[in-house]
RNA sequence: GCCCGGGUGGCGGAAUUGGUAGACGCGCUGGACUCAAAAUCCAGUGGUAGCAAUAUCGUGUGGGUUCGAUUCCCACCUCGGGUACCA
């Protein structure tokens, strides 16, 4: 019986579904260990064989971790609320609840054919009303808490109106959209309406009128992170800027939190930094500086206090509300002229056109608070006004910005900074913080880093401002106005929201007609009939964002089924947090940023049991496509290999990888592929039609789409996890080509040859040799030591090296392919299963447990090879020694090896890197 | 512009972190089996010189540290990712 996947394959796939072989439990005397793949959102496309490419190496590292001994958590779910389902609706009036539930069957068909050892049980999808149910609880208490300064934390907004009837705003540190003032008198003589819009401004879900990234495309708002290069980064559709009344959460309040929680966290530095970059922290101070003539004051945000005896004018942004309060009479048409301009530019414009250096005079000047003097100030674009203050004081001798402002329209440049280098500063500033000041009265000659905490404290001690630090994180907007998605919890009395009672939840999406916005411009829920609660109130019409529902899914795996809480005590007193995440990096910004935020929350009001959601994360790269290229000969049907294409004006043409085997294009499969090819006539060579490649991505429309179905129909489950592995480093970006592909299932037919042959099992039970030990443990040490490391990809040549050096020292000896057995079971699973029955083992190979190696059969002498090369002789020590230095030159310069190779020159020195290598130099 | 990563045979990539560079696989070449092909098996395969043993060069480029550098340091070239008037 030859190596038969097909049946192996059908009959463990079946058993484990019938046994429940990767059920786990919520309490066990082992260890718990949870490692979680970020969950697929199902495509109509289906998979293709580049998507699990990081579900299985979670999954090898789960069965790994069984066989030593952990109780493992290991769920799948789908991320099923999104903007393709909807889009498809629109299109052809199918709910997109059926495409997907359509679409989430046909990946789990796709799923289940490779082997996963999840626990179906706990599968989740976030369409779910069981599940959004706490999605909507989790936004409610959201809503009902604000954000303590004091404390750090999340607090009940009952204790912000105690605090407010009783002191007003006095003492109350709190994270807020716009800072307020008030007593206890003014608060306790607003009408509820107005006081529910003050607590609105410091809830941690948040109703407000904020500038947001509006696509009129798409016809909703985006968050930052959906927004790539001024497109959305679904659809690449214009996004321009509007103020809208939006639900947005107070992200930004958690930014130092966040910030300090990757401190603790396990994950590759350049995606600590990118969050780093994301969370944008930078430390400087807050100016005010005196407006002539009108008794009021701008505040400015620096990093470089150092620099103000430089500050030569001011800038304003032009949505900033200064802009309105300092424009002089006599310039308010030019500024209105300019604001105008500047609103009709969209951000893309505004981002492709940095160099473009736009602004006008607002008519009115500040006077530079150390030097005295009055300086203009100048209204531009490019201060923002969702930074800092809004305002900034120009250094242009100093920032690359200023001075192409001052440039363009004549304002002084006064240098500050000596480099020692004699900077020109007629080509351009000076941005380093580097060098000594001058021109700058009582900080002259100190370097710039004295200099920048000199100023900070002088402007502290005058009065003048205080230290401060400001995050670029911003607060995440909340609404949709789509159809697919969670509804809001809300609803409206009085033009004020309102939360509704955790009993009525979970609110479900309700049927519409159509999923486009209704003709008055409201979001599709607007087309609900008795869209409203009970009492008659209107319920909210936007829906949530896609981050929603993933934010918080990685708790719910761990108590699916409870009806009273989004996970209950001792589930999450249990399994705590993701010990191993599984996702690509381009969640960075996003799902990770809100994941993380989401929890915090959660820890702080004592339903999750840890900060920090993910200790280890691993980024598993793309797998890219593949594409084949055909060569027409322009105005003919007939095709010319590759390397003929020059001789010929050629139209270059994908072709489906699919008909393609090595780069030659199956003729036949061919002329079948499309009608308009059927009477296609080739110019061949040496008889082959070579295609041309290039690496893509991988999509429909480039042709180079592989399904993992096809690989497994021919291959097998276990050949196309261990060839995904085998591909190369899991974290790398890599091409898809299945060439290679044999190479691994020839090693695992090889494998099943060390335990039958001619159809009957060749495995004695002789004790094994030296020899054969020794390939057994290496191989053992090796993989044990590369699944611990993620290093996937080199522990396959292991195994492939250890079943040639077995098959030829003719070992069938138990004692050695059992332990192996279990170790290749976490790559292939279904192999390892039949061999584990076929030596007589009943049950599972997951109730085995991980070979140990053993460092003794591992060693030999303690110097195995010498070698000889430019008068040196050299040992390769193959342990340690636990001999002295001494005593170990002493023993190699005594070896007769040693004496061979020297020949009686005088020894100079030794070198001896203990454990590894003795250099005898003469 | 700024912040991260990378550059090793014809190709994917090893080298567990300063110690025999090119493991393993693909591809290619030759051989065995076959009427033939496919499949399978065996051998060879970085460049140059040589029948050969062997010598010599060789990890993007140029320098440096070291007995020894793909690995560490400096400068440059180049590819990829993130981010971008964030003051």
């Amino acid at each position: 019986m030859e190596y038969d996947f097909k049946e192996i394959e059908k009959k463990w796939q079946a058993y484990w579904k019938e046994h429940q072989t990767y059920r786990v439990e919520n309490r066990s005397e082992k260890p718990k260990f949870y490692v979680l793949d970020m969950f697929p959102y199902p495509s109509g496309a289906g998979l293709h064989v580049g998507h699990p490419l990081g579900y299985i190496a979670s999954d090898i590292y789960s069965r790994y971790k069984r066989l030593k001994g952990f109780n493992v958590l290991h769920p799948m779910g789908f991320d099923a609320y999104g903007l393709p389902a909807e889009q498809y609706a629109i299109q052809t009036g199918q709910h997109p609840a059926v495409t997907t539930e359509q679409n989430i069957a046909r990946y789990r068909e796709q799923l289940d054919k490779i082997g996963f050892s999840f626990d179906r049980e706990r599968e989740i999808k976030t369409c779910d009303p069981h599940y959004y149910k706490w999605t909507q609880w989790a936004f409610i208490r959201m809503f009902n808490h604000f954000y303590c300064l004091d404390a750090q934390k999340a607090r009940p907004v009952s204790e912000l109106v105690k605090a407010f009837e009783t002191n007003g705003t006095a003492g109350v540190q709190a994270a807020c959209t716009v800072p307020m003032e008030f007593t206890a008198t003014e608060w306790n003589a607003r009408s509820e309406k107005e006081q529910q819009e003050v607590l609105l401004n410091y809830r941690i879900a948040y109703l407000a009128e904020t500038m947001v990234n509006w696509c009129p495309q798409l016809g909703t708002v985006l968050a930052n992170d959906e927004v790539k290069e001024g497109v959305s980064e679904r659809g690449g559709c214009p996004v321009v800027q509007k103020k809208m009344r939006q639900w947005s959460l107070r992200v930004s309040a958690y930014a130092q939190r966040l910030l300090d929680g990757l401190e603790t966290l396990d994950w590759a530095d350049s995606l600590k930094d990118i969050q780093r970059n994301w969370i944008g922290r930078s430390q400087g101070a807050e100016i005010l500086f005196d407006v002539k003539g009108s008794g009021e004051q701008i505040e400015v945000f620096t990093t470089r206090p150092d620099t103000i005896f430089g500050a030569s004018f001011m800038v304003l942004a032009p949505e900033s509300e200064y802009t309105c309060r300092f424009t002089a009479p006599e310039q308010r048409e030019a500024v209105r002229e300019y604001l105008e301009y500047v609103a009709k530019r969209t951000e893309r414009e505004r981002q492709s056109e940095v160099k473009r250096v736009t602004g006008v005079f607002s008519g009115s000047y500040a006077v530079n608070p150390f030097t005295n003097e009055s300086i203009p100030v100048w209204i531009s674009e490019y201060v923002l006004a969702g930074y800092g203050t809004g305002a900034i004081m120009a250094v242009p001798a100093h920032d690359s910005r200023d001075y192409a402002f001052a440039r363009k329209f004549g304002l002084p440049v006064v240098p500050v900074i000596d480099d020692g280098q004699g900077h020109d500063l007629s080509e351009s500033s000076y941005d380093a913080k580097e060098g000594r000041m001058i021109n700058s009265g009582f900080i002259d000659g100190l370097e710039v880093k004295e200099a920048i905490r000199a100023v900070a404290e002088e402007v502290e001690k005058r009065g003048l401002g205080t230290s401060k630090i400001n995050y670029r994180l911003r607060d995440a907007i909340f609404s949709r106005q789509r159809y697919w998605g969670e509804p809001f919890p809300v609803y409206y009395k009085d033009d004020m929201p309102y939360m509704l009672d955790d009993s009525r939840l979970p609110l479900q999406l309700p049927e519409i007609d159509k999923y486009l916005p209704t003709e008055t411009g409201e979001p599709p829920l607007g087309r609900a009939k008795n869209w409203k609660t009970e009492e008659g109130y209107p319920l909210e019409l936007n829906t949530m964002p896609g981050f929603a529902g993933s934010s918080a899914y990685y708790l719910r795996y761990m108590d699916p089924h409870n009806d009273q809480a989004l996970v209950g005590r001792e589930a999450d007193q249990y399994w705590r947090s993701v010990d191993l995440y599984m996702g690509g990096a381009e969640h960075a910004t996003g799902h990770l940023i809100y994941s993380r935020f989401w929890n915090h929350f959660l820890y702080d009001i004592g339903v999750s049991a840890e900060q920090e959601p993910f200790r280890k994360l691993i980024n598993q790269g793309m797998i890219q496509g593949r594409s084949n290229f055909v060569y027409r000969v322009r105005g003919t049907n007939t095709f010319v290999s590759a390397g003929l294409k020059e001789q010929y004006e050629t139209t270059e043409l994908h072709v489906n990888v699919n008909i393609v085997h090595n780069d030659l294009l199956d003729l036949e499969a061919f002329r079948n592929w499309i009608p308009e090819y059927a009477n296609a006539e080739f110019i061949l060579e040496e008889g082959k039609y070579v295609c041309g490649w290039a690496v893509e991505k991988m999509s429909k429309s480039m042709f180079n789409v592989v399904n993992p179905d096809d690989i497994i129909a021919e291959y097998g489950a276990d050949t196309l996890r261990l060839y995904e592995m085998f591909l190369g480093p899991l974290e790398a970006h890599k091409p898809w080509d299945t060439q290679g592909i044999d190479g691994v299932f020839k090693f695992l037919r090889k494998f099943w040859r060390l335990f039958v042959q001619d159809d009957r099992l060749i495995v004695t039970g002789e004790a094994p040799s030296k020899e054969e030990l020794k390939v057994l443990h290496k191989t053992i040490k090796k993989v044990a030591w590369d699944i611990e490391n993620f290093s996937f990809n080199t522990s396959i040549p292991a195994f492939m090296i250890c079943t040639n050096e077995l098959t030829a020292l003719a070992c069938h000896k138990r004692a050695v392919l059992e332990p192996l057995a279990i170790a290749l079971s976490p790559f292939a699973p279904h192999m390892a299963e039949e061999v584990w029955h076929l030596l007589g083992n009943t049950g599972s190979v997951t109730t085995a447990l991980f070979p140990e190696w053993d460092e003794t059969y591992l060693t030999e002498n303690a110097f195995d090879y010498p070698v000889s090369f430019n008068g040196k002789v050299r040992f390769k020590l193959s342990q340690p020694l636990s001999a002295t230095q001494a005593e170990i030159e002493a023993a190699v310069l005594a070896a007769p090896e040693t004496a061979k190779y020297l020949e009686g020159t005088p020894v100079k020195k030794t070198i001896i890197v203990p454990g590894k290598i003795i250099n005898i130099v003469v």
